[in-house]
DNA sequence: ACTCTAAACGGAGAAGCATCCGCTTCGACT
DNA sequence: AGTCGAAGCGGATGCTTCTCCGTTTAGAGT
């Protein structure tokens, strides 16, 4: 029934509008306390090690409050991605190019891609820790709502003629946690032959685009 | 360190070399009473209420029992999928066109993808039980790797310049369980549509085939 | 039929997730 | 400073997963 809307949020966008009752002093204290140890149990023992009993113990507060700061496993996980992904949706919303605003679609959605898999690079395990716990949750976030509607604005400006909602799912879904961690430690990928095999997909998006098809709006064909 | 080879096997494809042992005639009839029981479970309550001591109990073995035959939730979701993945492989590798031999590599791929959205708009919650439970496990698991060979195969033929089996990883992603409840219950897509979109993409790679590369092995450009 | 051993069995127990609910505390408003 | 209610706190509790290990049994070889 609940979502994680609010962790990972795309609130950067959002105006000040209900912001839903600030914390209380304890309850914000004990948010940043609970995190900081999070983060060095995740640091120190790897996420396998961080179990909601152990951090409410070695926080030296209650499982109960434990819960209520961060609704369950999947949330504590979200809540540890939190502070990455702002300044990775300020970096692609109004960052310099050819991330941010300012470069053409394409080059800015392989941008995207590229710095998506630098932070999968540092922090697959927790992405997949998190997507594994609320398995849908992953989709309903905030961020993936930000990612999503990202791609598909410059979708819509590189491929009019393409469902740009669906593409931009796809993409999304090649940067499953998942499938990264398959491709690291299986196949044994580095980040660029998975940014070069990512290049590869856009160029066949590029180069298919359809001859009567604008391919950008306002560039001149020569 | 273990991984599930053996349920969802390619086992299809191989000789029968040193099977491992067959089961003792106890062992065999446990597995037989769980998997029946578990599906009787799961289509009366659904798979959240399939449950490791549950099962042992409505079965009237010990829980340890359950282990050795299964070794986790994840290797029991596998084993429930297990039949029907073996006919799905029968057809795609042996049995009629345009999902089976015969058929322009394209038309096959297009087929298999189509094939596996129809299994999965049946077992989407099962596929989903066994990627949470064990999320580097569908990657490893012999169903993975031969859709993987299967699509790998296709493509080469399809696309000799593009590396087979990154695409093949990529459109599998595509057919990820979670995207696929995400496409249905939030975003009310129905198979159809989300065949239409995969559609789309083929149609892209079709098309942005590089002109100096040849799309068919032995067909003449006209 | 008897023996013997690898395999299978069962259930107690450790550890984790999540909930519930009575008690405490913050802080807004007098 | 004093009041008061909403928010926060905490840990007992229940349920689940998975392991461990002593006991039992199938079935091959004699």
């Amino acid at each position: 029934m609940e979502t994680y809307n609010d962790q990972l949020s795309g609130r950067v966008m959002l105006p000040v509008l209900g912001q839903p009752a600030a914390e209380r002093s304890d309850a914000a204290r004990n948010r940043q306390a609970l995190l900081a140890v999070a983060q060095t149990i995740v640091a120190s023992s790897g996420v396998a090690a961080l179990s909601m009993d152990g951090l409410a113990a070695q926080a030296g507060v209650g499982v109960g409050t434990v819960y209520r700061r961060f609704k369950d496993r999947a949330g504590l996980a979200y809540a540890l991605l939190d502070h990455g992904e702002r300044r990775f949706q300020e970096e692609f919303l109004f960052g310099s190019p050819p991330l941010g605003p300012g470069a053409p679609p394409i080059a800015r959605i392989r941008a995207f891609l590229h710095a998506y898999i630098d932070r999968l690079d540092t922090q697959a395990e927790l992405h997949l820790f998190a997507e594994c716990h609320a398995p849908t949750a992953r989709f309903r976030s905030g961020a993936y709502q930000t990612h999503r509607a990202h791609l598909a604005l410059l979708l819509t400006q590189a491929r009019p003629d393409i469902s740009a909602n669906y593409l931009a799912d796809a993409l999304l879904a090649l940067l499953g946690a998942g499938l990264f961690l398959h491709q690291r430690r299986e196949l044994h990928l580095t980040t660029n032959q998975m940014k070069a095999g990512l290049d590869q997909l856009l160029n066949c998006l590029d180069a298919a685009t359809e001859p009567n098809a604008t391919r950008t709006l306002d560039a001149e064909r020569h």
